[in-house]
DNA sequence: TCCTAACTTGGACTTTGTCCAAGTCAACAC
DNA sequence: GTGTTGACTTGGACAAAGTCCAAGTTAGGA
């Protein structure tokens, strides 16, 4: 955690409570928070955090890599504190559930030349779809 | 087209003419648009037709698997009615612009079992994001 | 300790989508 | 062709998620 704190501060942030308890939040749960979520999860620690605030540093967060955005459904987007490592995600049709997993192989790679009409591709993201256990019928 | 319709009035569609239109609207355009986007062109043709109606034609047509909805970016959700052959998505990240490409292999046999947590995993979606030729530097 | 640019705040606003009661109409029966 | 009826459509209110802004506060360097 503290890491995370040390590598913005080098960066530049301005360290203060609210950015500490946002970027707590995020490190203490390693699932995968909407905003809404973070900012319940921060007001119990600083009880005047504003909404603008938990969304200004989430952004900031994305934005330096440090966290990543998942737009699962077209609803709220999550936040991934589990940005340094290359991974994707299972996600539960039934009930939402998100669990992160490392795939073999380089999808990247099964995109051949025909096939990426002159774009420069940087990045190829899976999701995965299936009923977890718990909403299995 | 009239492939489409047909085939709705068999599962028992009421065919309106709001509903031919929207069916009209996707399938006349082989992108990606936004429900706002595909009411604005039903709009054109049929100036009365609500916004409503056309989020739950929209709705009807990907419960019946005619089109695909695709959540790019946690903005508006994107329809696309290239349902029938398995595809997924290229996405520039400068404008936005969407294309389906057709990748070698099967993403889902990419995922071992002991990545799997008991779920049943039914489908893969893999989106690739870069550059298109108009946004490189 | 002071200063100041950077940060935070709350509320208004926008976008995207859903819901509902009331009105309309496609398709079937006759 | 006419009548009937349940499915469909409408517009407006509402909700969720996120953005923007002017005014107030503060972290961190001088």
């Amino acid at each position: 955690m503290s890491d995370l704190l040390e590598r913005l501060r080098g960066r530049g942030w301005r360290l203060t409570s609210q950015r500490r308890v946002v970027a707590e939040v995020l490190d203490g749960e390693h699932i995968h928070l909407t905003a809404d979520e973070v900012h319940a999860r921060a007001t119990a620690r600083l009880p005047e955090i504003s909404r603008a605030t938990v969304y200004n540093t989430l952004g900031e967060l994305v934005t330096l890599g440090e966290v990543l955005e998942v737009a699962t459904d077209g609803r709220a987007k999550r936040y991934d504190p589990n940005a340094h490592r290359a991974h994707q995600h299972l996600i539960c049709s039934g009930c939402g559930a998100i669990r992160d997993v490392h795939p073999h192989g380089d999808p990247l790679a099964d995109l051949p030349a025909a096939e990426r009409y002159g774009f420069t591709v940087t990045a190829a993201q899976v999701t995965y779809r299936g009923l977890c256990p718990d909403c299995r019928p």
